[in-house]
DNA sequence: CACGTCACTGTTTTT
DNA sequence: CAGTGACGTG
């Protein structure tokens, strides 16, 4: 490897890159080429010796991590890119903390509770405290301890807080009791949730200073992505690790910090120059994605927030079109004007339906485009919605999973002592509770030494519970050594699970049918590429783990030829030649409760920024006057944000209103959409997680374009022969209905049915 | 213990 | 409007 990949970059992302004397701050604009810089530093260092497992470069999601990787390994190859230490914070401190747990007394089999777990748990103890579940809501008791959390906040630390003042002029002055309750809750069940990754690895580092030393020495430099979006805990813990050195690089946009509400500060990255004395400061300003114009607008637009590092964004791309402003009646018809014109623009710029975005405020608004697009018969991708990991069915069959690995997982324990039903019911399980909580020990251990711990049940309740044990015991001794999908099967089966879910052909559960089945693919998929990695850890556990930090957006099947739906926060990052930015109306955008305080609204000001620097080419906004919402008509008048932007970049579109509703579209029916049941219409477009990599399904049968019409003999992989008794869907969404000799009829979905023809 | 009915309550959400 | 959760009945 030699350094000339440094001409790639201009002189600004130049001089960032080679500058490792000391800290520094890159301020990278919208389409800067921040990922560029980031990864060419990266291999930048490595060119000047440092060896790959002590370069420690965080970000925020596994997406983000994964394509840096992807790009660093065409630089310098795979074989030093692997020792990176590369991933999300919550990914980097789990390993961490698995590697010391037993230091902050946990063991290295804990659980992580996702937000569902923590709500829940929560939810249990407001009830146990006999709290007002009204004055209490288990969500913003939720959201107050997280909160807590990311500023390191204990709840030692909590009652001589502000915090707690507050609470108590709300008057809910238990809030501190539900937090006490709840860590305690947790370590019992040895889980942590995400904002535990993060205290927890802090607390590790402050009071182990060993293992501080430990890895402040190996971590020789330390690159953070998207530092306008770390919290305080996140800033702090990259301070232990880099305390010696101070060789830190943080790379990010305060223009484009817009989760504040998930506990990041605007403040990090603001004052990183106080925090980290003479650090130096890179600014990156040329902007390659978008045309002059929108560019130009985007400033004009976020001019008006007080609270920023000054930075001139520019773009020596064709100056552009301005920004075209169009008002329409209703929300129908603005959802009929955006169709009309992305056929429109598709038509005359020779496009893809994939060129265009439409944005959205909240996942509400997505409603009308849908009807809109379907009836159009434009298709399209809805991102966001519920994650498939959030889905009742995976969330029981990984409770399973979660219980056999560890055993004192209280939630896992509850989700899945009475599903299948097996007749213990709410009376037993309060019980078991009650014990627990008596001796301060979990679940498992109340039913393991039912004695012991008082546990007074009937004669015929104890056998069942005892039955149960037994069940869940075998698993975990079988777990070191099991193949993990076969462990998985047998789990699924004997659970009584897969009865459940096949007791009835019903819409609902044939979808469930399907999920499991994406699970079981997706666990199949992890063995494959972890094997293909030479990886030997292919365990049911190490799934689980990857499997507990994972969302949906990590997956993106792009290269579907689809418009995208989406809010804003979930467009962050990615760009498109045409955006579309609907329902530009006061109380909406900006929301009503963001826009009541000076903070509140500069961080939607950004966040329309950072919905403006999406666009490419064109970018277009729109407002209805009248808009249903929770089911009622309400008026709302043009959003402020339009007036700050400077009138001669905004083109106001007046030929657009009152179009025709009926619009008929000779070209219609080459696309068209299933006609999806509405209850499971954004279900099927919901990103697959883990999406078969083609070569491994290549191989058993195909997947994409299948062939199969009815009456064809197939033999799958699993379930053996089958005749195909009816197909419907398309690509993607494509399913069978095949009777099999020995299983009787199952729906497939085709893309990750594993069968051949015969 | 399963299922039906009623009241309630609504942002954004990288892990 | 629609999805959720609490509660009561078979």
């Amino acid at each position: 490897m030699n350094s000339d990949f440094l001409n790639d970059l201009n002189e600004s992302q130049r001089e960032a890159v080679l500058y490792t004397d000391g800290p520094s701050l890159v301020i990278a604009g919208a389409g800067s080429g921040k990922t560029r810089v980031l990864t060419y530093k990266i291999a930048w260092l490595l060119l000047q010796g440092l060896k790959p497992w002590s370069i420690l470069a965080l970000t925020f999601t596994n997406k983000a991590a994964k394509e840096m990787k992807e790009r660093i390994a065409n630089l310098v190859g795979i074989e030093q890119a692997r020792y990176l230490q590369m991933g999300t914070f919550h990914s980097i401190f789990a390993r961490i903390l698995r590697a010391n747990a037993n230091r902050l007394g946990f063991s290295s089999n804990f659980t992580i509770y996702d937000q569902g777990d923590s709500r829940s748990l929560i939810k249990t103890i407001i009830k146990e405290l006999e709290l007002d579940d009204k004055t209490y809501k288990h969500t913003a008791v939720a959201d107050r301890i997280s909160l807590a959390k990311n500023h390191l906040m204990l709840p030692a630390d909590y009652a001589t807080s502000t915090v707690y003042q507050t609470d108590i002029e709300r008057k809910q002055p238990h809030i501190i009791d539900i937090y006490k309750r709840y860590q305690e809750r947790c370590h019992q069940s040895n889980a942590m949730d995400f904002d535990d990754l993060l205290v927890n690895t802090w607390l590790l580092f402050r009071n182990h200073e060993d293992i501080r030393k430990k890895y402040s020495e190996q971590f020789a430099f330390v690159l953070v992505d998207e530092y306008q979006d770390t919290n305080y805990a996140q800033q702090q813990i990259v301070s232990q690790i880099s305390e010696e050195r101070q060789m830190v690089c943080v790379v990010g946009d305060d223009a484009q910090s817009i989760y504040s509400f998930r506990g990041a500060n605007i403040d990090n990255i603001l004052d990183f120059r106080k925090q980290y004395n003479g650090a130096k400061l890179f600014k990156l300003e040329q902007n390659y994605r978008s045309t002059q114009k929108i560019v130009a607008a985007a400033n004009s637009l976020i001019r008006h927030n007080e609270r920023q590092i000054p930075k001139n964004v520019f773009s020596e791309k064709d100056e552009g079109d301005k920004l075209r402003w169009i008002q329409s009646y209703s929300d129908r018809e603005e959802a009929a004007i955006v169709c009309k014109k992305i056929r429109q623009l598709k038509l005359s710029e020779q496009g893809h339906w994939s060129d265009f975005a439409i944005l959205y405020r909240t996942n509400s608004q997505s409603r009308s485009f849908e009807e809109q697009m379907r009836k159009d018969a434009i298709p399209y991708r809805i991102y966001g919605g519920l994650s498939f990991y959030q889905r009742k069915e995976i969330k029981d069959i990984i409770a399973y999973f979660r219980l056999v690995a560890n055993n004192d997982d209280e939630e896992a324990f509850r989700r899945i002592i009475n599903y299948p039903t097996r007749g213990i019911g709410a009376t037993t399980e309060g019980k078991i509770i009650d014990s627990a909580n008596k001796f301060g020990v979990s679940l498992w251990q109340v039913i393991s030494q039912p004695q012991m711990f008082q546990l007074n049940l009937s004669g015929a309740t104890m056998k069942k519970i005892e039955s149960f044990r037994t069940m869940v015991e075998e698993w975990t001794k079988a777990l070191p050594d099991a193949d993990a999908y076969e462990l998985a099967s047998t789990i699924y089966h004997v659970s009584g699970m897969h009865a459940d879910i096949y007791s009835s052909r019903e819409p609902e559960y044939q979808s469930k049918q399907e999920n499991i089945e994406e699970m079981f693919a997706g666990l199949n998929t992890f063995i494959e590429s972890r094997r293909e990695e030479g990886s030997d850890n292919i365990s049911l556990t190490d799934f689980l783990q990857e499997v507990s930090l994972m969302t949906d957006i990590d997956s993106d099947e792009a290269g579907d030829d689809k418009v995208s739906l989406m809010t804003i926060h979930s467009a962050k990052g990615l760009e498109f030649p045409s955006v579309f930015i609907v329902g530009m109306e006061e109380n909406i955008f900006p929301s009503s409760q963001c826009a009541a305080s000076a903070r509140g609204l500069e961080e939607e000001r950004r966040l329309f920024y950072v919905a403006i620097t999406r666009a490419e080419r064109h970018c277009t906004l729109t407002s209805a006057q009248y808009r249903y919402r929770y089911g009622n008509l309400d008026y709302n008048r043009p959003s402020r944000f339009i007036n700050d932007i400077d009138p001669s970049l905004l083109y106001i579109d007046k030929s657009s209103g009152g179009i025709q509703m009926q619009n008929a579209h000779p070209v219609a029916h080459q696309f068209k959409a299933d006609p999806m049941p509405k209850a499971t219409a954004s279900r099927y477009d919901l990103p697959s997680r883990f999406k078969p990599v083609s070569k491994s399904n290549q191989t058993t049968g195909l997947a994409k374009n299948h062939d199969l019409k009815p009456g064809d003999i197939i033999e799958h992989q699993r379930f053996g022969i089958g005749k195909v008794i009816q197909v419907e869907g398309y690509g993607e969404n494509a399913k069978a209905t095949i009777e099999f000799t020995n299983l009787g009829i199952k729906q497939l979905l085709l893309k990750f049915a594993k069968y051949v023809k015969r």
